[in-house]
DNA sequence: AGAGACACGTGAAGC
DNA sequence: TGCTTCACGTGTCTC
């Protein structure tokens, strides 16, 4: 899935893959004239082949899901994503019994967002809390760049933005979403101190097929737009 | 890490590979003979061998965190176990939404059509005892009415919109709020089998006032709108 | 130049 | 029996 190479968007494991992948089913395709238990075999090793690579498939679109699901990842290597996701599980989880306390009390509490828990408070997990080579910054030093990144997964779009605040930039964003024929199917966006992080799943509303390029060059334009 | 074959507790898995490493660790311990770059070659490979395989080991441990932080995973295949993450890392989600949302609007239990002005009160919110530990409330059942509600506070708007998903529906929404001048600060929208929970966090636009009334009706247009 | 990340094909094990 | 899942070593790319 190359989850970190797609940033560039130029997309060089893709095309090897697909090449190899062309390869494979050319060489595969006309073996049959010996047909003995060789050709059995060849093709239950190719059917292993590609039902590992649906397997995979499979498996990494999940993980787009959930780097989709995630606020504050912003990192795309696979460890991250399963790093970020179980501190926000932990994180929601620990909210959701805030909040429902407070629900019994009648006092609100000001809650601040992210804290590096180190209690848990799920029954049955005896695990030790060690792993993770020292990688636990919930909001990395990110500079000024902006950061646009469009991933597309079958009929699916992740938009992943962030920049600066300016005003009407959401207004801006979405009138280019609009006019690239994409429908919205979830937003989160957030404006933490005058940052913009915005993640949007998105399905082509037609059959009109854009290119990512196109799609995240859009995004760009709306961002640095005045 | 054999998540789904430690069942047995024999471990066959794991007395092969250490078997392998074994085997790897002799065969390559005493073949500096040739000193020249075919050790080097060696030892390269070897380190990236044990690379990857610690890269492998991390990201099974998450994994088995993972697993060990949602509830309800009864398969144990890999695949499974980001699925059910998936799945209550949405449910967790809305929840906590809607629990900040019946803090933030103050009793507002019963939610009707555009509730106006700016309180930000906070009375002890008196919900019907519904959910709570048992997390098995997906989806408030409420019925096919559309819900909008919006609460004006100072200079900031609140607007919560649920209805049925209809394709470019987000485009519409976002349209009117462009219309109404409104500048939208964050952003939380998501469709959980054919539904939309949209919240939207926004200010005002320039001295343009509008009243919170036409705000509700131009939301209530748009989610109609065919 | 070296470490880290990913996809790939392959052998093994469970159902 | 065949299908699925996994771990592994390897080639390749990026930083």
């Amino acid at each position: 899935m190359a989850l970190g190479r797609r940033r560039g968007c130029a997309g060089h494991r893709e095309s090897q893959k697909l090449l190899k992948k062309a390869l494979a089913g050319g060489a595969w395709a006309n073996n049959g004239d010996d047909g003995t238990a060789r050709a059995q075999e060849s093709t239950n090793t190719k059917n292993h082949v590609i039902s590992e690579r649906r397997r995979r498939e499979k498996l990494n679109e999940m993980f787009l899901i959930l780097k989709s699901l995630v606020p504050s990842i912003h990192k795309v290597d696979k460890a991250s994503i399963l790093a970020e996701t179980i501190a926000y599980l932990r994180e929601l989880e620990q909210k959701v019994e805030e909040l429902e306390s407070n629900k019994a009390a009648g006092t609100t509490v000001v809650r601040k967002r992210h804290e590096v828990g180190g209690k848990k408070v799920l029954a049955g997990s005896k695990r030790k809390a060690s792993e993770l080579g020292g990688e636990d910054t919930p909001l990395p030093k990110d500079g000024p760049s902006n950061i646009v990144n469009v991933t597309v997964t079958d009929k699916e779009v992740l938009l992943e933005v962030q920049c600066r605040w300016k005003e009407l930039l959401m207004t801006q964003v979405f009138d280019a979403i609009k006019s690239l024929r994409l429908d919205v199917l979830s937003v989160r966006a957030s404006t933490p101190d005058g940052l913009l992080a915005l993640k949007i799943r998105a399905q082509f509303a037609g059959p009109g097929a854009v290119e990512p390029g196109m799609i995240s060059e859009a995004l760009q334009k709306a961002i640095r737009r005045r």
